[in-house]
This record gives C-alpha cells, sequence and structure tokens, in this order.
DNA sequence: CGACAGCTTGATAAGGATCAAGTAGCGTGG
DNA sequence: CCACGCTACTTGATCCTTATCAAGCTGTCG
C-alpha cells in the first residue's frame, strides 16, 4: 500500500523507519531551524505536529512548581519527539544546541497509522521503546547513586553517538543534573571523580573519554 | 469489522476497552489464580501472553545486582499488563495479593491489531498511556522528596481505588519503598509524620484516610 | 584586557539510609 | 481462650550521600 499526502512547502519523505517497509510512504513535513536554548513547544501547547531530529541535541522536559526542571529525554539525530496521546504537549521541548528539525503535522496521520499494516507497525514499535527508555530512566532515576547515573549517562551516550570512546556533551552540566535528578555541583563533582579514578578522561568540560567502559558498566547491573 | 479466534478452554471476551467500541472482538483468554507473592512470570521469560487483572493487585518489577528491587508500577482491576515490545518480558510480574488474572496470547494478536481500527487504537491508545504513566513515575523518582513521593502515591492510589477518603493498600511497606526508591523506614516515618501533621490517618497500617487532601497536593505541583 | 557564563572546588547542612530495638497484629497450636 | 511465634510495621540513633551556599577558576567574546 502507498499513501501520498499533499505536498506542503518543503516536501520531506518520511526517513524513520526502514526504507524498506515504509518505500511508498511520503509526508509533508516543514523544516525548521531552531537556536540553542530556544523553545519549540511549551508544556500544554496544543499538540498540532510531531518532530523528527534533522540535527543538533532537544531536550524535552517539565517544569515543578517550586522552579526546578526535569529532563525526560534528549533528542538526538534521527529521532522522533512530540508525539502525544492526547490533544496537548505533555512537556516542553527545547533546543540544546543550534538545531534543525523537521516538523510533521500530526493530523491525518493517526488514520493513517492504521490503514497501513507497515506504517502502523514502526508506530507501535516506537511507541514500545519510548515505553521501554522512560522504564529504564525510572530505574535509574529511583535507584542509582550519583556515580551510577552518571556513568549509565555515559554509556547511554557513548552509545547513541556511535563513538566507542569519546563522548561529545552537546549539553550543559545543568542539563546533565535535570536529567539525572541531581544538581549541577554534584554532576561536576562525580565527573572529577571519575577522572580521578582514571576511568574517564576530560579533555575538556564537554568532551569525555571513556578510558575504563568495564569500569563504568561495573556500577551498574 | 468482527474477529473471533479459536475457543480456549475458559473463553472469555475482551473486557479492557470501551464496549461500544470493540463489541465484536473475541479473544481467547485463560484465567489464572495467583496466590500473594507468587510469580507470574520472571524477567527475561518469553512473553508469550499478556494479562488482564481481574482482582488483586500485581507489581511489575526489576531487580538490581546489588538485590534490591524497583517496581515499575502496581496494576488493578481492569488494567493490562505484560505486554511487551520484543520478544521477552523486561521485568518480572507477582502477585501482591491473591490475584485473579486473564491470560491472553499475544501471537496472533499483533496482526489483528492492524486488521481493525478500533483495536489498533485501543492498543496505541494504551501504549500512550504507559508512557504518559512512566513518565510521571520518573519525575516523581527523580524530584521528589520523601513526603512528595508519599503524598502523590496515596493521590494515586485513592483516585485509582475510586475512593476518595480512604485508601486500601494492598501492598506492603517494603512494596511501597521499592515503587518509590526510598526504604521501608522512610515510608513509615514518612507516614507517621504526615498523621502527626494532621493530614493523614492510619485507623490501621494498610488503611489510610485522607484528611486533608488539599495538604496533600500541595507537597507536589 | 575585562566581563561574563559555565564549570569546578570547598565547607557545611539536611535528608534519607543504615543499623538496631522495640511493638502490634495475626494465625497456630495447646 | 490464651500463649507462642512469626511477620510486618514503627521508632530511635547514627552515618553517609548529596544538596546548599559560597568562592574561585577557565575559556570565550567583545
Amino acid at each position: 500500500m502507498s499513501v501520498s499526502l499533499s505536498v506542503a512547502a518543503n516536501h520531506v519523505p518520511l526517513p524513520w523507519a526502514p526504507p524498506a517497509e515504509v518505500d511508498g510512504f511520503e509526508l509533508s513535513g516543514v523544516v525548521m531551524h531552531i537556536a540553542a536554548e530556544r523553545q519549540i513547544y511549551a508544556e500544554g501547547d496544543e499538540a498540532r505536529c510531531f518532530y523528527k531530529v534533522v540535527s543538533g541535541v532537544v531536550r524535552t522536559c517539565r517544569f515543578l512548581n517550586d522552579g526546578r526542571r526535569q529532563i525526560d529525554a534528549f533528542h538526538m539525530e534521527g529521532e522522533v519527539f512530540g508525539f502525544e496521546a492526547g490533544a496537548d504537549h505533555r512537556m516542553a521541548a527545547e533546543a540544546v544546541s543550534d538545531c534543525t528539525v523537521i516538523a510533521y503535522r500530526r493530523r491525518g496521520l493517526e488514520t493513517m497509522v492504521f490503514q497501513d499494516d507497515r506504517l502502523g507497525r514502526w508506530f507501535f514499535s516506537h511507541a514500545m521503546t519510548c515505553i521501554e527508555q522512560a522504564r529504564e530512566h525510572s530505574l535509574l532515576l529511583g535507584r542509582g547513586s550519583a556515580a551510577q547515573k552518571i556513568s549509565a549517562f555515559l554509556l547511554e551516550f557513548a552509545r547513541r553517538e556511535g563513538c566507542e570512546c569519546t563522548v561529545e556533551l552537546a549539553m550543559s552540566r545543568q542539563d546533565i543534573a535535570d536529567y539525572l535528578g541531581l544538581t549541577i555541583e554534584t554532576v561536576s563533582r562525580t565527573l572529577s571523580q571519575l577522572e580521578r579514578d582514571g576511568v574517564i578522561a576530560l579533555p575538556s568540560a564537554r568532551r569525555v573519554a571513556l578510558k575504563d567502559r568495564r569500569a563504568l558498566k561495573g556500577f551498574n547491573a
């Protein structure tokens, strides 16, 4: 089965499923550039679109009444964010670095999902992956020491960036703290301690070399 | 559209979607009784079935290498658990109290989901609800004080049990602790403190009366 | 060079974990 | 019916991790 929607100003093929599975699909998407620290949408905004990251890093987060922030996830190249069950966005999305994203209209898509097995399966698999990530994050937040949180964070981003030995951190210490449920000072101190222990090296603040992956993994299960 | 699968020994209509939406559907389900504290499936077991709670309470949880346990969720009457993206269960499921559940074969269902819009939509909505719950749980685990965690827990269960003023706790203090990322002593102390503050009453260990919902809500956002 | 933002480090405090005793409730058996 | 033993829960004392407050450092940009 093949479906095409009306073509918008910027027409971009749907690139976030294995090409073999959704060859026939095309969705109208609008390319957007967002400067670092700019908001893409706010908590409570109507969820008209969902997004795919082309370049840069995006964070989805919520704010507490006391002003603190919890970052739910960082979204990197190729990842989809902002797809909601209800009418509104439950979290805000903000650019961690300068970003390029594609905004897809949500309207119509939900019907399409159930008209084509392949697209439906992809979406379902996406949803299940989100659940697993959220649960993994819960586990970390609920039961990890600062060292466990930091080491899990570094290993996760090393994997996602594809580089096995060096992690380029797009996000600030504050972002890391808000993702892991720590303070900026504890993040800094823990990184320093890991460096003193010879587990990592910090050639610069935003660059981490993983020197002893075994030790890093050893902190967790 | 209406679909019927081969009828198993115990044939039970699929009851976990609004009746109006999946009237035509029937799935073969096997009714199971599980004694309190018995395991329904283990972490890593092949995910042949998913389950619906008929009565009692079920917990889904994971064990860490140091022996500690993180409870991901409690599942109550009418709720579905054990539906996985991959081939295996990522968490164990155990009976908190004596339970009755219905086990549905997973095989065949995934195809059905994409053959009928209504069933598909229900499943998708179920998945999205799971994501929101997992994120809510992350927020609580990452940023809450003991009092915030306990009050959020009580309000959540008051809502789910339908009773607005008294919560009947099926689970032990240890279960609560493992759900909230606390120790059993802190759970106990926090409940005692809330009682001293006149926010709740504890007529018995497993029964909590919510005396001041405003104060309970006040701990959180 | 100075100003600024982001990061690091130090000193201290608070919240929760841990270790250690109790106490209450409940089923069992006498 | 009560004594017993068991388990779950509560409470107390102390320790440890991390938060908080405060200061200094580093790199960048004008």
